[in-house]
DNA sequence: CTGTTAGCGCGTTCAT
DNA sequence: ATGAACGCGCTAACAG
């Protein structure tokens, strides 16, 4: 790999000249910027990027730390994140957890150590370590997806996605209403959907049983398994239940179709996520769609608005949902 | 953001020490080392990968081009490749070309800059181009999903798939076979799908009508529209299509069912991809597994390799692949 | 066991 | 219009 150094040996010139061609900066005769030019092309001279930042303090990378690469939700966050940075010439520094909450401090510190000019971190979950590690770094930074008291954040409207969907059972004469949701440390998910579940059953004056309240992590499987114990051991059967996410309503889907109840004669169902899948499943599901692509877009925008123009401000934006309602219900 | 001069500083020591006990190199008494620990601890600091890249020549980054980030092919891919790399503390820069091609040499040269380790290229297609610059890199490289010359591959077995989806549709009795494809620039998925089919149907005297070979492009959509243009069009109704993507195939079964053909009755289908959709789609789709995550899981071992043990020998790596047989067929 | 020195590749004054 | 000299933060001889 030649350097710079080579460059302007070749060309009979100094290192400041080259410099100067590279960076469209000072005066340098046609001549000689011709020559260096030509130069450059001919060896494929790239200058290095990190004597660059070791100079100038800026990388144009960001940071980017995901629960799970593989999934519909981190594809399109990324995507979008990824399109307005993409715009402005920065990159993004991929770091997967794997759920694995210790490695979200390791992959700040991590990521810190690699000058990234910015972090964007969706979160899973909220607790102090991992908030006072984000004041630390003092550098722009971005949370989606949990509410962290200091930093600006995404938001999904969780709370009011989950009245929206219970709203809806309600309004189709739905009274007994059931529930898969997941580990309340998730706040988001965990938490918010359900308070907004209970809220609203609450408000009707509609009973909830013990039995209709079931717990899964995130995959098909567990969706299943909670539907299977709603159904075997309600003594009041549910007419409807309320998945917080897609994959656990599918699963609940599953469950039911196996077992010849139909849907949604029997047991309504609804999820979040608006994955491609609940568009293609028979009955359709119906879900929310949580505009992960415009969420990857809001987290860049805000991150590089902290870089670019210095805006130090902790936002909070909430985004919008939509309600696609299909044949589960 | 304190330095290591002034960490040096504060422990009253020499930088030399500092480093020492962050590399874990070299003699440092216990008490000093205790002492410049605590500092490091207090103050948050981090080295600066950077100003060690520049020493050292490794970034223990490797650079990931892919053709589209939101995509289960390239998640499931990226989720392979992270979880070799991150074993052995290596991070993914992502570049995503958008399908774009000029980008995907833009890219090269812009990870080239950043100093990545090694670079691994989701290739859409071959021109000369790239496999020119491809060459002018020089640094550990490896290409997945099109047989590239002069570097590395991992490729997935195309033809043999293809050729083992139209066999089973003959296996069970079908001889009008009609095919929905992509523009054979894209070689792997275009060209070698397609000859798959074409080579079977040829070598049991089955003929191909003109109608029967559509084409579409990687989205829902179009296998929809490629479908209608078969039934539509075709003076003699195939009984079997093989779309080369499950998205096409997806398409291609709403159209079908949309008209209220019965799958696999009037018309069987079959697609590539194993996407998560297939399964849960009724009739559930009969497809080809790719395994995509070994493929990402193999392309970085490859590199490495590579990298760690200076292997610059050219792999070409086929991978294997499993036929999923649902109930379309 | 510890410090001094040099240099990685680049951008940036400050001279000329 | 061009170059010399310096320093960004770090590691790696080499001395002691």
């Amino acid at each position: 790999m030649p350097t710079i150094k080579d460059i302007a040996e070749m060309a009979n010139v100094s290192r400041t000249t080259v410099s100067r061609v590279l960076n469209n900066s000072g005066y340098v005769s046609d001549e000689v910027r011709k020559r260096i030019l030509k130069i450059i092309e001919e060896t494929g001279y790239v200058p290095s990027e990190h004597a660059k930042s070791l100079r100038t303090k800026k990388t144009k990378a960001i940071g980017v730390i995901l629960p799970k690469i593989s999934t519909e939700t981190s594809s399109r966050l990324v995507s979008g994140i990824d399109e307005v940075l993409a715009e402005k010439g920065y990159q993004i520094l991929l770091a997967n957890t794997n759920l694995n909450k210790e490695k979200e401090i390791e992959f700040i510190n991590l990521l810190k150590s690699r000058q990234v000019d910015g972090i964007i971190l969706t979160a899973t979950n909220i607790n102090d370590e991992l908030i006072n590690e984000i004041k630390r770094v003092s550098m722009p930074f971005v949370v989606i997806g949990q509410e962290i008291p200091g930093v600006s954040n995404v938001l999904y409207d969780d709370y009011h996605a989950a009245r929206a969907i219970i709203s809806l059972f309600i309004e189709k004469g739905h009274q007994k209403i059931a529930f898969i949701g997941v580990d309340e440390s998730d706040r988001a998910v965990g938490y918010w959907r359900k308070k907004g579940y209970l809220d609203v059953m609450k408000e009707h004056g509609y009973s909830v049983e013990p039995e209709w309240v079931q717990k899964g992590i995130f995959d098909i499987q567990s969706g299943y398994d909670a539907m299977k114990r709603i159904m075997e051991q309600s003594k009041i059967r549910p007419t409807a239940t309320f998945a917080v996410t897609d994959r656990l309503a599918i699963g609940a889907m599953q469950y039911l179709k196996e077992k010849g109840y139909a849907i949604p004669a029997d047991m309504a169902l609804a999820g979040i996520g608006a994955s491609e899948i609940s568009h293609y499943v028979s009955p359709s599901l119906t879900t929310v769609d949580y505009l992960n692509e415009e969420a990857g877009k809001a987290a860049a925008k805000l991150i590089l608005d902290k870089i670019l123009k210095n805006d130090s401000s902790i936002k909070k934006i909430t985004l919008n949902y939509r309600l696609l309602i299909r044949d589960s219900v």
